[in-house]
DNA sequence: GGTAAAACCTAGGGCCTCTAGGTTCTATCC
DNA sequence: GGATAGAACCTAGAGGCCCTAGGTTTTACC
């Protein structure tokens, strides 16, 4: 009987097809064994264990979608790179749901250290918002914020979550209209006071007060 | 030898405590049923099997969350009922790391519509938002922008997404002040034309352009 | 053709889900 | 106070998944 030729990036990329296919929740070394036309078994001489697979696929996927996201940002600035890079990532989420929730598991924060993926993300989101002129601290609650954004919405989406009859992706290019305004007029620290001058401003006034709530 | 008085009440409230405890992934029949010195068949008598064990805990999660945001919320408006409800959140989530991830499965539709937790929830995120003026569609825009910040920025903190070293307590409240200055000055859609008026604005010329792209 | 490494297998233990079909407790009615 | 129904709980067992130990077959290369 011909041997299906097993190997390490062959069973994650089979993997990552599953995912795509059953859900992530159901990436099992059996079933991917089944796949393959093989025993279980056979697959423990690839990956360590499931948690290892797992992690591959998400390093697999990880790259995969900052790929896109390089290739989608690249030669844009402003709000062309925000459209171009929110894009990319909801194309990547939806399409492929197995993949995306991949990256969303716990990884071992070494093997994230060691991979390029991470300083890959970090490059290109904090280039994108190169244009908007703001800086640390600034900087990273923005990037924060959208990435907050982007995954929420595409987790919510992608599990149901937008049950009005409000089209979809309206709401998401308005969302990314109201978070381009937003770059444009971060808030700074020092103009927190100004804008809620109108509002209930004694309530900061005694340091002792906040305990008790 | 004493019974232990199972109830699928008291199964459910027993599964929410484990999941807060070894997280909800772990939530299983066999586990609660040790929990409770008893063998899993038994447990089957009082729920149908793991997935409705999962959904009526993913009703308790949600029904308790969305009570501590009603509590917070109650009597204030405008940015204070933002603070209130998003501190109410992320107060929940991080606190019930088991429970909160409940509340994140895709859940029969049918069900959620059956209980009172989505009502009670487009309520309490809606009235929040009445201060701000808004009409639809541009509302449930802003609902779904937010409900997404703040899944996201829970999901992402509780999976040890941000690691830079800026401090997390201090970027969310960057980002609801962020988020408060965008509904106070959301854009319009007529809006749009004007604030891109100073990049290239030829793009949207040609409709048939976008099939291309 | 011989050899070593790689690919794959069988066997088996442990944990999990769930069903079928008991037995034991408990409340209630006469 | 005894009978009875229903609830609470049990044993037994099938099937799926994870993973290890140790064996056999294939492949590549000298």
């Amino acid at each position: 009987m011909a041997r299906a030729g097993l190997t390490t990036a062959r069973v994650v990329e089979a993997a990552a097809e599953l995912a795509d296919a059953v859900g992530f929740e159901n990436v099992t070394v059996t079933a991917l064994a089944r796949r393959f036309g093989v025993k279980d078994a056979s697959l423990y001489s690839h990956v360590k264990n499931v948690r290892e697979l797992h992690t591959r696929l998400a390093l697999l996927a990880g790259g995969e979608m900052i790929g896109r996201i390089e290739l989608a940002v690249a030669g844009r600035a402003g709000k062309d790179a925000l459209v171009a890079f929110a894009g990319a990532y909801r194309e990547y989420a939806l399409a492929h749901p197995g993949r995306y929730a991949a990256t969303q598991i716990r990884v071992d924060p070494a093997v994230v250290a060691d991979s390029e993926v991470l300083r890959r993300t970090a490059e290109v989101t904090y280039g994108m918002l190169r244009g908007y002129g703001l800086s640390e601290p600034d900087l990273t609650d923005a990037v924060r914020l959208l990435r907050s954004t982007f995954h929420g919405y595409c987790s919510l989406e992608a599990s149901g979550g937008f049950s009005a009859p409000r089209d979809v992706q309206a709401s998401w290019e308005r969302a990314l209209d109201a978070l381009h305004v937003l770059l444009e007029h971060w808030p700074k620290e020092d103009q927190k006071q100004e804008q809620e001058e109108d509002q209930e401003e004694d309530q900061e006034a005694d340091p002792e007060e906040r305990k008790s709530s």
